[in-house]
DNA sequence: TCCAATCGGTCAATCGATTAACTAAGTCCG
DNA sequence: CGGACTTAGTTAATCGATTGACCGATTGGA
């Protein structure tokens, strides 16, 4: 026999009040209306017959379905910021709210569509992620739904919320600086992302601030791979004056750099430091020795984004945020003191 | 002002048609009973009000939201199965239904939490996916739920996709025997998990054909991480007779094993040869020699549950079936003929 | 010529909740 | 005693689509 699950009514009728009844006791709505005794009934019928609420039923009237769209670029499919899926999946369920998710490629028309496909479901607000920190246009298609914008900013309409690069970038050049580091190098990639220029910046006013020229530390490679790292950290530790230790873009630069300074015969960080941005779970913590690195607060910037789009859901007229989140330093052993 | 997004009234109001006719035409339903000229009219009306149906009203109605429940233990979040992921999210788009996701510690009473909130939710089925190839239970919650089991299985009640473990392991070991190699040692995790179980068993069934002794070639750690895959090879290649290759249990296991071979002094391929198994992007193709494994075909098991699971929305009554995904190798440098 | 089938639609019930408007009984107080 | 409140509910409209039942006008066959 198949019996399809309980409605409304069938709590009601077992109960023995009406589904307007039912329906205040089990949400708690209307204020005092409902006698204690009266609710306590309907509570009893709801647990005895195993009553779940049918939420499309319920989001036709109320207009809410209590899912929150993720749109994102490769982000939900690829191995480096799926910590942001697992923040704003968690400060949604605790909610009440599921992520209904698309991956898209980053293409702009592939993006609206993903997002009327989202609008289509009613979902509640739009989370709108990309993998790398970078500026973006707002897809008109989002008009009247909430957005919040994860890992990358617009033009200040909507809030938004990326990491501190700077705050990352000064805390690990600090780190080396403690360690009495002054010829600090920088190898990094030439792709015009919005990461790359902040990190570059942060690192120059800190080495100019020792009166050095930030040309005869920095090394720049067409991408970030493993690679791109190795060749840019050769070149540098060929330089006649070679820097004591080495800032670099990413941890897969990193395991480059590492690779390198095994080549020249340099021992981390005996001969050489190294630092790095990013902290990756699969690299900085498994090279020998762990890396030092600035860590990318994915888990944080989803759940920060969620709790400010729930905001936003109750207060459609508040200011939009733009929030910078800190990284904060995983510290390893890949820095010391220089010879 | 704001206006509201039309309503399929709107759309039979301007074509002056009732909804249901309407609703025939955009739908292409009821055969044969909207003539040409009225369909035309409704399609152009909807394109000039920029249509787009509710599909929470429709879902109501219809019973069917186009959404598949996708349930995991840390496989949304972790890096290492999210092409699982991407391979679902595809399939499902491909033919119009989106993702509800819902990531979980692995905890049973969790898992039937996140069932029952997907069930509420009136998604058409789940994807239930486990992070690593294993057995479980299926959770009583899902009665009436069409299913299908990811990189799991279990009693044979419904469907599921695991990897071919088996022909995975022969592949590489293949591989190794092609160049020569006879003495293949194998470092493994003594975790009681399938993989293990499946990828030992293929290697000593390949070592043993060539009537050597497995014991002699075998070295166990505790867990699968870099540092137990470096404790194993250190202790093996210490023995009088040392293995002229090596399977590793997984990649991340093999990074250690690379460096076990660095301090002993041996080169990889020339001197040690190594395969392994996962073929982790952020891994065996940023080693030096690149590492050659099998591949978890994790994408390709995404996209086959979500075909398998809508076919069962079409057949509730087909026959459960269990798939087994090959494992391709992947070919890189870590393999040479033995000195 | 007349009945039945076909064509091209429309009407109204329905999916399962929420909630504004209403009601009936009891209470309070001048 | 009577009007105003309060209490504890009920009735029925509503959200926006889908779809079974129905209907009037043609067409075709006997």
């Amino acid at each position: 026999m198949v019996t399809r699950p309980p409605r409304l009514t069938d709590v009601a009728k077992a109960a023995g009040v009406s589904t307007a009844t039912a329906s205040m006791a089990l949400n708690g709505t209307g204020g005092n209306r409902i006698g204690s005794e009266t609710r306590d009934r309907v509570l009893a019928a709801a647990a005895a017959l195993g009553y779940r609420p049918n939420t499309v039923a319920r989001g036709l009237r109320t207009r809410r379905t209590q899912m929150i769209g993720f749109v994102g670029d490769n982000v939900a499919t690829t191995p480096f910021a799926g910590q942001m899926i697992r923040g704003a999946h968690d400060a949604a369920r605790e909610a009440g709210f599921l992520l209904l998710m698309i991956d898209t490629t980053g293409d702009p028309e592939e993006t609206g569509e993903a997002i009327a496909a989202l609008q289509e479901r009613q979902i509640d607000g739009i989370l709108l992620a990309t993998m790398y920190h970078q500026a973006i246009d707002v897809p008109k298609e989002i008009k009247s739904t909430p957005v919040v914008l994860l890992d990358c900013s617009a033009d200040g309409t909507v809030s938004s919320v990326v990491p501190d690069e700077r705050g990352g970038t000064l805390g690990v050049l600090a780190e080396l600086a403690a360690a009495g580091h002054r010829r600090i190098g920088h190898v990094t990639t030439a792709e015009d992302v919005e990461a790359r220029h902040i990190r570059l910046a942060a690192w120059r006013e800190h080495v100019t601030a020792y009166g050095l020229d930030a040309g005869d530390l920095l090394a720049e490679s067409p991408e970030a791979r493993t690679h791109d790292g190795y060749e840019a950290a050769m070149r540098l530790l060929g330089r006649p004056e070679r820097p004591t230790a080495i800032f670099c873009f990413n941890d897969r630069m990193a395991m480059g750099v590492y690779r390198a300074a095994a080549e020249r015969g340099l021992s981390i960080p005996g001969d050489l430091s190294v630092v790095s941005y990013d902290d990756q779970e699969l690299i900085a913590p498994e090279l020998a020795p762990g890396l030092t690195s600035a860590a990318l607060p994915h888990y944080e910037m989803g759940s920060w984004a969620v709790k400010e789009l729930l905001r936003r859901l109750d207060e459609p007229d508040a200011e939009p945020v733009q929030h910078l989140m800190p990284c904060p330093t995983a510290r390893r052993q890949s820095v010391a003191a220089p010879r």
